[in-house]
DNA sequence: TAGTGGTCTAGACCACGAC
DNA sequence: TCGTGGTCTAGACCACTAT
């Protein structure tokens, strides 16, 4: 055995040509090449990909080498194994990619979809906090997208948007945003949101915000922070939400 | 092979014995079976258990379906797993678990240790939101702890836990009880928290809240109501937590 | 019926930790 | 050196989908 299996390897030994620990397995190397094949736009959304014993054969790996690094893409979100047709990439427009992104549920009745309300587009040069939350090494031009968001005909969000312009150029020439823009970012630009690092606080609401969620000055808001990744683990986007939480809440579930 | 597969496969067939689709994997079967043995108190935490050829042994399935069973157990933080030493049944008492389930983190700083004091323990007849959240079926009787919380001396958190008393017998017992409570409840009462369902909100803060929080009535909190689930997903306690957000924040993130 | 993913087996070799 | 978990292989059979 291990007749074969050059391709990878000789990828592996050019990547580390002088570490004698720190052997990377060959399912890992699979899954890099695999999700860089979806990041690169090579394998579209709702895309179906070589079978198992195809990719086995290309990569020259066995079967169950390729199958744990689907197995893992799968439990990533990446990819969805259906059982007799085939292996798929992940939609990032439909409904339960919208739901696994937006926390917010109504206390009672079932999940609800958001409509969103655009209320001004802007750019400029990066402010501090932006250069620290996407890390940047110098200042750059920024989107910046505010909105607001209702559930049945009441608003209860407020949201500002920062993102790269050099990462989404001519998102202004856009007509309307639609209100699910992960899919936007995936279709559009080819940025690929897979994951997302959330800070909550409660705060109280200013002038702006009892304006536009028809509160009252004062009124305890829950502020959600959030930083979205992409495939290569780069921030894309840095969301602040300010929700009324009278009749809904924000979940969270812990494993 | 499948020469001597009995005893999960007559397990199975015993339980599901009319049913001609709806077959069990194997794997699962076994996940069960390994699961009951540390729900049962068989397997303790931080105890060793058998190698994978000695569980394929005595399963009767081959080391591969064992592994598969245990890799799903380590995914959902019941073992831990050590090369070259051997599989353990995760500890519920240590840094790592505390910090599994306490999201509260300071702005500025790395991860910190919460202070607890204790405010009252009480017990009576579940009211009509412990009737809903534990799902009873008859009112029962409930223990109620209230305590404080504090990161770096400074006082942030005010709690109300609700626990049936028929799982925690003589918890008025316990001179004093820990920081971490579900170190206490796996330890003392044999109920391991695997999970948790929160739901976050801001609220204003009241004459009780203001006094222990040393803030302003009106003061904006982070009220966050868990479910805390054990090995055979029931309702093991019911916690609310009111938050004083000026300097923490809740961590959460969204794969 | 053909092709897909899902399960299960059996055995090889490697990396790591304890002795 | 031995026993552990981690990786990798090769191949069998099952369940489901499409045709």
């Amino acid at each position: 055995m291990a007749r074969r299996q050059q391709t990878l390897r000789q990828i592996e030994d050019r990547k580390k040509p002088s570490s004698i620990l720190g052997h990377e397995p060959l399912y890992k190397r699979a899954k890099r090449e695999l999700t860089r094949r979806i990041a690169s736009g090579e394998w579209r959304p709702n895309q179906m990909i070589p079978s198992e014993m195809e990719l086995a054969a290309e990569l020259e790996i066995s079967q169950g080498t390729v199958r744990k690094a689907l197995d893992e893409m799968t439990n990533d979100n990446l990819l969805v194994r259906l059982q007799g047709r085939g292996t798929f990439v992940s939609s990032f427009d439909d409904e339960k990619m919208l739901f696994q992104f937006f926390r917010i549920v109504p206390d009672e009745g079932s999940k609800t979809f958001p409509d969103s309300t655009q209320i001004a587009l802007t750019h400029g040069l990066s402010d501090k906090d932006e250069v620290c939350k996407f890390g940047l090494k110098n200042p750059e031009e920024m989107w910046r997208l505010e909105r607001g968001r209702s559930l049945v005909e009441a608003p209860i969000m407020l949201e500002r948007l920062s993102l790269r312009v050099s990462r989404f150029p001519g998102l202004d020439e856009i007509a309307e945003l639609p209100n699910n823009v992960y899919g936007l970012y995936a279709e559009r630009f080819g940025v690929t949101v897979v994951r997302a690092a959330e800070q909550l606080k409660a705060v109280s609401a200013g002038k702006t915000e009892a304006r536009h969620l028809n509160c009252k000055l004062g009124d305890p808001l829950l502020r959600v922070s959030r930083l979205a990744y992409d495939l290569d683990d780069q921030v894309v986007e840095w969301r602040v939400s300010l929700c009324l939480t009278n009749t809904v809440h924000y979940a969270a579930s812990i494993r």
